[in-house]
DNA sequence: CTAGTCCTTAAACGCTTGTTTAATAGACTG
DNA sequence: CAGTCTATTAAACAAGCGTTTAAGGACTAG
């Protein structure tokens, strides 16, 4: 039943291997080894090592369009509950990464750190669970929104949620141990959805107050060396 | 005036090369070129390549540390203010990136890419900011609010600025043209201040109200394969 | 002057990397 | 059967890496 040719063995192994390391770390001796190949194959097979990548992301790309075609949400569901599962997803995709299927990881590195002509697919990958999102923004907002605060609105949402895939390291380091246990995926989730709901809802209304006193270019930071 | 021994030389060399290409990519021989410095110098005054990174990444710090010790914000700045300055300050230093002194290139790349001990100092250098941070938060929420939301009101807030940094080829992508002008680093700034200052003032008041209508663990992704 | 320490040097070592070669075996074809 | 194309192999190649060696220069102290 599975495609147990030598080409496609290297593959398989291949999307693991780049997934877990990255493309410089990964080499094609351990690929090989893993598909149980000879090294040459790939120059046979992909001509070389970066196109090796390119065909791994690519099937990678494959893999889960056709295993994700975004989820539809219900049409009666709140506008409110459909922000709460889009963050709620996306938290527990980006979180729970250690064990994600390697296409996953694959991509998640490609959006973190492009390479090469890969950001077409990064951008025909996400560029549809962003637009969905923002669906959901139109929804929250009375009247429409400018576009461009409409992008911002967005990349705030997934700003919020992104950064504790990110700043991981940095998140596990600032929480004491004592309060560890009220970051679970579903109270961050619930969260960012209270504080974008809210924000979202006072947005549009005091565009006009201006924030800050006219006190001059002042509290710029020293300029660098 | 300056330190022109060998050891130094590295040292100054080392900085700018780690910063722009990463610890792998860095070659002991590009750095001792630079220098103009043979290649066992380096094992003469640091022992290996490890160690020489160690070192430039802790003169990173004190050279940053003593440059800015967190501006102080004048006491009668008002909280809102204080907020946008902050977001404002955040994210010129993380898009001006390219230009960045190298040593701010380096620790950012500690801070999305720790490297072993060298967390010890990602904490010590964030930290602090992260903390004035939250006592502008607690100004602006009425009464106390509990650690934990204290916490994740933050990382909300520098969630969003980080996320140009770490998403911005993404965020390149998902902007059209038309709309670039719209996203300097003051509008930018002006929208995650108002969308945070909005989300914080309704943050802790609708904090009972429920999301989800029970409607079972549904609207979760089918499981990964 | 001599001995000793500090520093610097060119060269080589040992290893890993991606890539390539040339030989081989098998399957199919005329 | 001879010939050709496909697929696979072990081995070597060339380049790059971090690291090490061993020798010698420059200087100071006895």
């Amino acid at each position: 039943m599975v495609d147990e040719s030598t080409k496609n063995r290297i593959l398989q192994a291949a999307g693991p291997i780049f997934a877990d390391v990255g493309y410089e770390h990964a080499t094609v001796r351990e690929i090989c080894g893993a598909a149980d190949v000879n090294v040459a194959s790939i120059k046979y097979y992909f001509g070389d090592k970066k196109n090796l990548y390119l065909e791994t992301v690519r099937q990678a790309r494959n893999m889960r369009a056709e295993r994700y075609p975004f989820p539809q949400m219900a049409a009666e569901t709140s506008a409110e509950e459909k922000l709460y599962d889009f963050v709620s997803a996306l938290l527990r995709r980006l979180t729970a990464l250690q064990a994600a299927p390697w296409q996953v990881k694959l991509l998640m590195r490609e959006l973190m750190d492009p390479t090469d002509a890969c950001r077409m697919l990064v951008k025909d990958y996400f560029q549809p669970m962003f637009d969905s999102l923002l669906g959901v923004v139109d929804q929250l907002v009375e009247g429409p929104l400018e576009p461009d605060k409409r992008l911002k609105a967005g990349f705030s949402i997934i700003g919020q949620c992104l950064h504790y895939r990110y700043g991981n390291e940095v998140v596990n380091l600032m929480v004491p141990p004592e309060h560890r246990a009220a970051f679970e995926v579903e109270q961050i989730a619930d969260h960012i959805t209270r504080f974008c709901l809210s924000g979202l809802r006072g947005y549009a209304a005091d565009s006009t107050k201006e924030i800050r006193q006219d006190r001059g270019p002042a509290a710029e930071h020293p300029s660098e060396p």
